[in-house]
DNA sequence: ATTGGGAATCTCAACGTTGAGATAGAATCA
DNA sequence: TGATTCTATCTCAACGTTGAGATTCCCAAT
């Protein structure tokens, strides 16, 4: 039972004992980035078997899980997506495109722009939930509910030490 | 204590509540996915702050712990850090002029292209493991050592379960 | 009413990655 | 030897993100 983290560890503590004391971090830190570079992949090709981009499946369910009217301003996507700007105007731009959200400028403040979801975005999104979610069952499998607890557990430490604790 | 993920869950929960049963992986995966934007952000301000764009300082710690003589194929480098073929020639080029890699032809299979840290490169990349490693424990602090072998242990069963088994 | 600071979004050039195709060499077999 | 197939790397256009700056608008202070 060992991963390709495992190895590196093993590696370093061959070339660098000295290091010994000082590598626990990695042991949960290269996994995350190990694993996000795993999940990433399996949702890319989700998204594209679907019809969309990655990124826009995000948009999808961050506006769907909003709750009516399924509207946010752009600034919302900024910390729900953990992107720049830029990113959610292109991403934005062509969704429009495809049907899927719309822009509407609010009357109380001008400045902000609201995302909602058109029918069919709204329509769209609810088709493909069971299948993310069969598909995100898919990948955490190899976990017991107990594993699964203990990791998000840990991981929930970890946001919050960090402030990642609000979608607003 | 509670998350953005919390937060992500309990508005599934209002809006979609038959999808209770299904959500369970969202609890591991959306954490494993903001958890690893977090980590990216620091670890490129720390590269950034030492010279280095990010992912280079991956190549250099992947040439360093394969031990003398710190020589690694690129095709090595492309499980090692789970990228595609243009992106380690692209980063190989920008090191190489940096002085801190040079690519060495073997003489017995012409195909292959070895990767060697230079001096410099080796140099450099001893003295900024120990920041390095002191970035890392700054950024896991948040989690007691039982914390850790607890999301390790789950994140390298998920790891196992895909694949991520070698660095070779 | 005007000014100035702040906030929300968009613009756009620079950057890194992707991924299919090109190139070159190795390996197998007739 | 020649032909075929496989392997390793590089090339390069397309793509998405970044992040600073521009733009538009709100709001508080005077």
């Amino acid at each position: 039972m060992s991963d390709a983290v495992d190895a590196i560890i093993g590696q370093w503590t061959a070339e660098r004992p000295d290091l010994a004391e000082a590598i626990w971090p990695v042991e949960v830190l290269a996994r995350v980035q190990r694993m996000a570079m795993v999940l990433s992949k399996e949702v890319k090709t989700f998204s594209v078997e679907h019809g969309l981009e990655m990124g826009e499946f995000d948009v999808l369910t961050t506006l769907r899980r909003s709750g009516p009217p399924y509207a946010l301003t752009a600034g919302a996507f900024l910390k729900a997506a953990m992107v720049t700007s830029g990113a959610i105007t292109n991403r934005i731009d062509k969704m429009e495109t495809k049907g899927l959200v719309e822009r509407v400028r609010d009357g109380s403040d001008r400045r902000t722009v609201k995302i909602r979801l058109t029918d069919k975005g709204l329509a769209l999104t609810d088709q493909l939930m069971d299948d993310h979610l069969a598909n995100y069952a898919r990948i955490a499998k190899a976990l017991t509910p107990e594993d699964c607890a203990q990791v998000a557990d840990g991981l929930r430490k970890l946001l919050e030490a960090h402030g990642d604790t609000s979608i607003t």
